[in-house]
DNA sequence: ACAAACGGTTAGGGTACGCTAATACATGGC
DNA sequence: GCCATGTATTAGCGTACCCTAACCGTTTGT
């Protein structure tokens, strides 16, 4: 049993005698959830964000890169840890306790990316997939001894926000717009850009676009061909894909 | 199959079609060997600095809390990978491309202990353990970083030589004695402090005991009582148990 | 020389994850 | 209302680890 003090997954009809851990639990011990689980309370977390309704297992799969039969396994699995309620056929969400965990795993994350950014300087689009295989290694105790030499930022090196572990709303919840979306003359700034393409974080990151710039769209240009912005002191067109990965808030 | 580009464990006789992962490496894709690999290869490389002759079995299962069984099981598995060498019914011993592997994880450890206490500014005696988790989950390319960060350093917090991977020999050898063994006037430095036993580890911390401080022994305590001694600028009375876990050098 | 004792290996199970193939259910078209 | 379609679940496996119990092979004591 790999957690202590949580009620035995499945059946656990088993035999073993002595209390420790099977397979991969030799380290790890005293870490409450086990890295496949921590992840799939994290997907839970974030596709839950984009909808009222519960999360369906494909899409869950889809995201974590894994087969639907799976998804439902562990979804099962998640539910008699407690973790998430499974509707029978549609899908699943989240409980308290599942989003608590979610929510530590995510800050976890964006604490590890901004420190792996400012304190270790290692450049930019690699930090996410470090940040993704520490999230589930570094203790609390760690992360929060980043997060303090760091100087405890509210946002990591995307622009996403570090937040409490007992606050629920997403601060940027009706403030952010994707770029996309905005006409000309509009004015505001860039405050954060998605992580999930690190091709595109690349590309953002060789052509000076990152959170905390200031943003102006000049026009729009022809035929879906994108816009032009004004970024930081630069102008640049920016073309529609990216423009729905760039986030930003009004000023004007 | 856990790891890319490596002959597949055991039989092999899968029927498996997708080549990802099977259990624990939805994370950790890409790391070379799975974090069980990586304890047996560090353990025997400890094991191994203490005597010539292959390792026994039982030893590796008692270092890493295990069953001699599954000790057994494991080192045939390392030696199907290539890091060791099974002597049948007497032990195993590491390859070169083992011990490789051995001396990467114990740089990272080490990188990282030194990391947690100075960077983070955690307390001592947590260090070790944060570090045997994130042994395994930090990259080379992190813990270069980290190493840079804070300058390079040959050693970590407890004196334990950070060596490159490509040297084989402890610089220890042939010049650190445990402070057991000094007699009355032998003055030298404090250079390392065992770090196997994290109650000691507490004890030498209030008492002001640390790697780089000058030591000098004033006088062995009758019937066993162990050895007054001045570390650094205070006087104390270092217990024989005690003072077998901490290493000096002779300056005298 | 032989039996006890000890250490290692083999045998047989367990759990956590993952996968494919086959089945159950929900939904939408007609 | 009924079937086609898609999505979700169950069935059955495979692998990495771990464990206990039973089985060897050496070494040792007398």
């Amino acid at each position: 049993m790999p957690r202590l003090f949580l009620p035995a997954p499945h059946g656990d009809r088993s035999g073993g005698g002595r209390p420790r851990s099977s397979g991969t639990g030799l380290r790890r011990a005293g870490l409450a959830f086990s890295p496949a689980v921590e992840d799939y309370a994290k997907t839970l977390y974030r596709l839950e964000q984009l909808t009222d309704e519960p999360v369906a297992t494909g899409a869950i799969a889809t995201r974590l890169d894994v087969s639907t039969p799976s998804a439902s396994n562990m979804l099962r699995h998640l539910s008699e840890l407690g973790l998430v309620t499974v509707v029978s056929g549609r899908g699943a969400r989240l409980t308290p306790a599942g989003r608590r965990v979610a929510r530590a795993v995510i800050r976890r994350h964006r604490i590890i990316e901004g420190f792996l950014r400012d304190a270790l300087k290692l450049p930019w689009d690699c930090v996410h997939e470090e940040a993704d295989l520490l999230e589930h290694a570094v203790s609390s105790r760690v992360a929060e001894a980043m997060w303090d030499v760091l100087g405890r930022p509210d946002r990591d090196p995307h622009g996403d926000p570090i937040t409490a572990l007992d606050v629920d709303v997403d601060p940027d919840k009706d403030v952010l717009e994707p770029l996309d979306a905005w006409d000309p003359e509009v004015v505001g700034v860039l405050v954060r850009v998605s992580d999930a393409q690190p091709e595109a974080l690349r590309y953002m990151a060789e052509h000076g676009i990152a959170p905390g710039l200031p943003v102006r769209v000049i026009a729009r240009e022809p035929f879906g061909a994108g816009q032009r912005v004004r970024i930081g002191d630069t102008d640049q067109t920016i073309g529609p894909e990216l423009a729905r990965l760039i986030f930003v808030q009004r000023t004007g």
